[in-house]
DNA sequence: CGCGCGATTGAGTAATTTCAAATCTAGTGG
DNA sequence: CCACTAGATTTGAAATTACTCAATCGCGCG
């Protein structure tokens, strides 16, 4: 889980204790619109999806959450405000969650766990950007075929209108997409 | 331009004297595609625009950075690799340099800068996601009028056919939109 | 006064969406 | 083992939306 640094086996106790395990079922919910959002969720196993609901009845994923990555709704996480996404499993996850404040705790306790966090975010915040230009200058096809080179995994566990909702097209269309490709 | 956490004299002296100064003219160049990436930049006046031209010759931005933003090409800058972005000034501007030895060295040294960053790092990972819902999930008019809440002053300095390249909609429909909206 | 850049407008075209229907697939219970 | 069902995918045709290309307009600056 931590490669980024290294920690006594103290202090992974101690980091340890500030998280709390969470078996959960395909279909549940581990944040819903309008709710407060407690923790940021870091996957053990399973595969999360993180998105919103617009007014024709349409969903759109902000995010996938699959083995080893964190997801929440970091907007209300972070502003203690109620959540404007819905995070549920795509199928049974495990999942460790912590609260705002014992990540917080820690990250002041031991400058070593900031810096992880922060490199965390660095690194996220450089996917974000890939993602935006994607979004910006890529046809279609040309997202899609970068999603599957980028995210193989994705595939096996993903049922493909949900591929659709991530890319922002029509299932529709994605199913015309890779008709052509072959 | 430290409002998240409080230095002393001396701590904030040894900041200051990891950052370079640089003032640059409209249309000069901070980085260019296959260059290295040597600073990340902190906005002190003006306005840059960091984009990407694709092979059909049209541009696409990833960011604009006005007063107190911080920019670079992220991606390059954290591997060392050479750029795959063009920034360049839309204004006159001033911007401070920061090297990534020297802003991983002063992160080691001061865990509160270390704790600064990760808290800026966090602010623009949240932002990064409204602006993919936004693309996700918004007609080109609700793009256009969610920038305008949002970044008001953008549209005095910038013209429109970079607002477009920014919302990923051709300036002529642009032009249209606001046509439609009075 | 005229140049040049940015913004607008119009017409035709290309791409995607929408809606509806048909097909396929995996899991369930008999 | 088979039939059934719900969900997922595919296909077709029409409608919508944005794009492209070209021409025009407007305005600030030398």
């Amino acid at each position: 889980m931590e490669e980024l640094i290294t920690l006594s086996d103290t202090e992974f106790d101690h980091v340890w204790s500030h998280f709390s395990g969470k078996k959960l079922r395909k279909h549940q919910f581990v944040i819903q619109v309008d709710d407060p959002v407690r923790y940021e969720y870091f996957v053990v196993s399973g595969c999360l999806k993180a998105y919103v609901i617009n007014e024709d009845n349409k969903m759109h994923i902000l995010q996938f959450a699959m083995q080893n990555w964190w997801v929440t709704d970091y907007q209300s996480y972070y502003k203690g405000t109620n959540a404007k996404l819905y995070i549920d499993c795509i199928e049974d996850a495990e999942v460790l969650c912590i609260s705002l404040e014992n990540k917080d705790k820690l990250c002041n306790e031991i400058h070593k766990i900031e810096h992880f966090f922060r490199k965390k975010t660095n690194a996220g915040y450089v996917a974000l950007q890939q993602r935006i230009l994607s979004l910006l200058t890529s046809t279609p096809k040309e997202k899609y075929e970068q999603l599957l080179t980028q995210y193989p995994q994705l595939f096996q566990k993903v049922p493909k209108q949900l591929i659709a909702a991530y890319l922002g097209v029509s299932r529709e269309t994605l199913s015309r997409l890779y008709a052509v490709e072959k």
